[in-house]
DNA sequence: CGAACACTTGATGGTCCTCAAGTCGAGTGG
DNA sequence: CCACTCGACTTGAGGACCATCAAGTGTTCG
């Protein structure tokens, strides 16, 4: 297994929503200092996950929604063959578990691809709590819009005709979803293998693979290994448009 | 222009949420008949649509969310280079809109595809109500998180390899969706062309057509023009759960 | 009855999957 | 420190599947 390079050593969490390091994300965003208050006494638990070990998995009843603190998470399915579909990538500043509320049970398994920390926060009591804190509530809905939206580019992303176009797609996602957490855009490892990108993509690993080596040799990007550099975003942008 | 067969003629609705012909579905189910009678008050408007107008298109600022009565929807997005690409489609008792919420305005346009007729439902109100009625809150929740879960089915669809696959999955996820509507499970008419079939599930409209012949020369299903009957619905989910 | 549109079916070629044989990099034990 | 191992990754050859181009049928409506 590769072992990634350890994250800073897990820097004390600030057990607080107050003085989190991911102000414009989660449930924060936009809240008054007061409701970040009250959102601090929802957060219950702060739970790590090391690399490979699940958070929950397909099935087990609804009890909280994640924030992600830090690493990255997987999400995938196990289809009745044994094979598995991935269904996203999840990073710091995003949320978790949404899919749960309607059935009362998690419908995807969520493994931890990087070790990794989480903010567990249970719906109820957010519930509870919008009940007073008017904004709250209109948080949580804009946050599941949000992830409607979300799977709705990834599924215009899976209709996407070629490979190319399609990795490159995931590409450009990749490095805004960065962009807009404050990491440099354009130089980046990946916290996925080869495989799993195929999953999501619906690609084998051999043609991700592939289509790393052609973007490389039509210069958009450099690649070694898991780092990628993007040298061309405008190019990018182009072929994602096109082909798509 | 296909004219598909009028429906019945439209039954003078009861412009009440009380009696609905659609009980489970919707913003409805599972509330008291005493939020009932508040729903009745949050629905503004109904609307007619006449196939093929759209009830909003993307970037329309957001002012409601719908819930379909009768007709049938598809939702698209135009991508740069001119192709459409469409999200979904939907059936009465769905409610459409909810991925308008985040940004404040729609992110897909609608477009009935089928003479249609919705209700219309603002969101400030719903939310304002919600305040009183707990039910309701969670009704809503319920409702977008089911919403991400219906994006990720179509995800796995889309993922899947092979074109029969495909096609057997939508036809499989139509039938279930009418049966849940009290219809006819194995045997329909599709309000859709070949041409959207296609661009939903990522195939061209001949493969569509072609997928269509193999799976009615293998007879698990009739096909004549638009009109559908399943004859092994048995063996057609064998076919999306292993060729998926 | 002719026009327009939806659909079907056939031939051909390109893209991507499969199978197979390497290379590379990190961790391990001698 | 080096050889070894193992997983991740790369690259090649061949073939399946689907897109494209093209022709023709069926249905609806003016």
């Amino acid at each position: 297994m590769h072992k990634r390079r350890a994250s800073e050593p897990p820097e004390q969490p600030t057990a607080s929503c107050a003085n989190c390091a991911l102000p414009e994300l989660c449930l924060r965003a936009g809240l008054s200092p007061e409701d970040v208050k009250h959102l601090d006494k929802l957060v219950y638990a702060r739970r790590s996950v090391s690399r490979g070990k699940d958070l929950y998995r397909s099935g087990d009843p609804f009890v909280a929604i994640y924030a992600i603190r830090s690493g990255f998470f997987k999400t995938d399915l196990v289809l009745k063959d044994g094979r598995s579909q991935i269904m996203g990538f999840h990073m710091p500043g995003e949320v978790m578990g949404l899919d749960g509320i309607g059935a009362g049970a998690y419908t995807c398994n969520t493994v931890a691809i990087d070790d990794a920390e989480v903010c567990s926060i249970p719906l109820s009591r957010v519930e509870e709590f919008a009940h007073d804190a008017k904004d709250l509530a209109h948080r949580l809905h804009r946050l599941m819009s949000a992830e409607i939206v979300r799977d709705q580019r990834v599924m215009v992303l899976l209709g996407g005709k070629v490979a190319e176009a399609r990795l490159a797609a995931f590409l450009a996602d990749l490095s805004r979803r960065f962009a807009a957490r404050g990491r440099v855009a354009s130089d980046f490892d990946l916290p996925m293998t080869r495989e799993e990108i195929g999953s999501f993509l619906g690609l084998t690993l051999e043609t991700v693979s592939r289509m790393f080596s052609k973007l490389h040799a039509e210069k958009l990007i450099e690649v070694h290994q898991r780092h990628i550099r993007i040298l061309d975003t405008a190019a990018l942008e182009r072929l994602v448009d096109q082909a798509l």
